[in-house]
DNA sequence: CCAGAATGTTGCCACTGTCAACATAAGTAA
DNA sequence: TTACTTATGTTGACAGTGGCAACATTCTGG
């Protein structure tokens, strides 16, 4: 008499399988984190908001932090295509270069709450999926491509790029960071940053 | 009977009052976090280390990101006066301004976890004691008042300092943030990288 | 058709931050 | 001194968390 049968054979309103768990997992996890923040996150309620009980993801992650590893693979994965239109949709010169540089910090500041769980380090660093570190490596490896294509073109010097890529990843990430984190005071602030930014990398800050 | 009377006058041993527990707190609050990082803090058991009850902190902050807080503005006292010294004791040349910029990556990488505290977004940003702002924004000074004097000193280009500073800071904090996060495969990449990264600060990455 | 794997659920536990109520000490004024 | 006030520390309790173990249900391959 606790329950009653529902077996009514018409109507599989919430079958016992979901389908596609795991996908939903990871989408209402970003979803949450878009609005509460990382550490507004808390399994049972993403559980209860997919409809599932609390435990029922430990079947598709081994624990919370894996589920947010697979959040910022996600992220990774958007990021390497916002980075990419930007640079093939602008002509893969040293403007579409400058423009992907606008793409990236403009992506972190639009996604920050996803952006601080790619990196931040909420998972252990240590225990990272293969998909994480794949993901992450072709987000870089875009920057490392352009670059290489700008030293072909004669326009950047001819430097080890994988270096000059992290060069400008630790600038472009920097800016995105500080941006986040609020430590530019005025709202602003990076829009009026970002031009003088990526003059100055290209000319550095000695005078001419 | 629960309790033995143990006011036998003469042993002082563990009294009432810490005398300065505020103090002893922040202290051991910062040694754990080195040990176990941000996330192995718990109130409990930094309590019981300091000897002292497990709300006793309460008393001295009004929760735990009050503590975190502290912390993180003792950290960016820390960070300035590495910063200052390495300019000062370098003469405040272009050298010296180099050296400055390898300190600030040196001790994000050597205090890692404590760095997190200071960025990282523990704490809710709006909620930071007046103090923390105030650390905080000297940290940055000393690099605008380095930037300042070599304008002054004419090898730097007189671009808006402030913006400029803040250009340098997404810098080093790139750098840093990388690092930490262990972006950098392999372990010391980033002292591969700052050498190419300070020469390329100044004269940037297009050809000559 | 049936055994086992895959998937989902309920009961339960240790641990955490934090509040309320109480205990003790230190300071202050008479 | 004594009495009142404030600062500081303690104990008890509570709701919320991640996660494990045992059980339930469904799917799949032989």
């Amino acid at each position: 008499m606790t329950t009653a049968k529902r077996s009514t054979r018409k109507q599989p309103r919430r079958p016992y399988h979901h389908g596609n768990l795991r996908r939903a997992l990871v989408d209402e996890a970003l979803a949450t984190i878009r609005t509460d923040g990382v550490h507004g996150l808390t399994l049972r309620e993403i559980g209860a908001r997919v409809g599932v009980s609390r435990t029922a993801l430990y079947r598709h992650f081994a624990d919370k932090g894996a589920l947010l590893d697979a959040v910022a693979t996600e992220g990774f994965r958007t990021l390497r295509e916002a980075l990419v239109g930007a640079w093939e949709d602008g002509g893969r010169d040293d403007d579409a270069f400058r423009a992907m540089g606008f793409a990236y910090v403009r992506f972190a500041v639009a996604n920050s709450s996803h952006y601080r769980v790619m990196f931040g380090g909420s998972v252990d660093a240590q225990a990272h999926e293969p998909e994480f570190v794949t993901e992450g490596h072709g987000a870089f490896q875009a920057l490392v491509d352009a670059l290489t294509s700008l030293q072909r073109g004669g326009s950047v010097r001819r430097d080890d790029p994988v270096l000059l890529a992290t060069y400008v990843w630790s600038l472009v990430h920097g800016m995105a960071m500080l941006a986040i984190d609020g430590k530019l005071q005025e709202a602003d602030a990076v829009e009026r940053l970002m031009p003088l930014a990526f003059d100055r990398l290209y000319t550095g800050i000695a005078v001419g």
